[in-house]
DNA sequence: TCTTTATGGTGAG
DNA sequence: TCACCCTAAAGAT
């Protein structure tokens, strides 16, 4: 369940769990054997986390770079539960009695620090980055982005080079929030409009690495007392919702394609 | 025991 | 725009 608040989330719990101290790397899948042989034993320096992308950086050795893509995942085990890693487990990685176990990624391997600010300068802001708000350049970088495209806002939201992390959900989620219409040119929003987007997407990510999932509904709109007592079928608004009654208005939610992938609206909160 | 689906991204045509 | 990559869980038969 991939988008950005995932992706930190994890670089900051292997960063509790293995930064500092040698940790075990392995590829029982063996697509990774030759590159976890020069790691394995190493002291782990830090974890980075970028949009969508995860980097470990070790101490005098090339980093690992790991994007889960749709279905990649990382399950963490305990001592003394430790199982033994099944044949699809591309990477594990293990210290202080415990064992970070990863399937499926899209992207796993080794790069040295070029290939990582390569990575890095390919994207745009990350609302999850630590000077999102404080700073106003990722507003303007993200503003500049969308005025630059003709192409419907929603399509512009997935794209990692105008802003990085927010992925399927997030961005149907996020414009309706704003009362902005999806299939609106990206370069039709004011200013205003960007910068609230830019705004809602910050807080909406770092509420989902607070909580660990996508929760974007105001409790009040679903009869909750607070955002943790939101029932899991109710935690969105429109995502995958066609048809459906809009939680705020009663509309029916509508969908259509939008960057070459489903995005959902509500046809009454949302205009333009 | 199948088929489908998923919060992603790339490369070919 | 499409085929394709990777895995696992849910849904259909």
């Amino acid at each position: 369940m991939p988008e950005g608040h995932t992706i930190h989330r994890i670089a900051r719990a292997h960063r509790r769990h293995f930064a500092g101290r040698p940790v075990a790397v392995s590829s029982p899948q063996g697509r990774f054997g030759a590159e976890s042989r020069v790691l394995d034993g190493r002291v782990l320096e830090d974890v980075e986390a970028a949009g969508k992308h995860l980097f470990y950086h070790w101490a005098d050795a090339p980093s690992i770079h790991v994007h889960l893509g749709l279905i990649g995942k990382f399950r963490t085990h305990r001592e003394p539960d430790l199982p033994v890693p099944g044949p699809q487990t591309r990477l594990v990685l293990a210290a202080n009695g415990i064992a970070a176990h990863l399937t499926g990624p899209m992207t796993c391997r080794l790069c040295d620090p070029e290939e990582v600010t390569e990575v890095i300068d390919s994207l745009g802001p990350d609302p999850l980055a630590g000077d999102a708000l404080r700073s106003a350049r990722p507003v303007r970088r993200f503003a500049a982005a969308l005025a630059g495209r003709r192409l419907p806002v929603a399509a512009a939201m997935l794209d990692q080079g105008v802003i990085a992390g927010v992925g399927n959900v997030y961005r149907s989620e996020i414009l309706f929030l704003c009362g902005i219409h999806p299939l609106r040119p990206a370069a039709s929003l004011t200013e205003a409009e960007a910068g609230e987007v830019w705004a809602t997407a910050v807080h909406q990510l770092r509420h989902g690495v607070r909580v660990g999932r996508i929760v974007t509904v105001e409790p009040a709109d679903v009869g909750a007392r607070s955002r943790r007592a939101v029932p899991e079928e109710l935690r969105l608004y429109v995502y995958k919702r066609a048809g459906e009654p809009c939680r705020r208005c009663g509309t029916a939610i509508a969908a259509g394609p939008a960057g070459g992938r489903a995005a959902w609206w509500c046809p009454s909160c949302q205009h333009g």
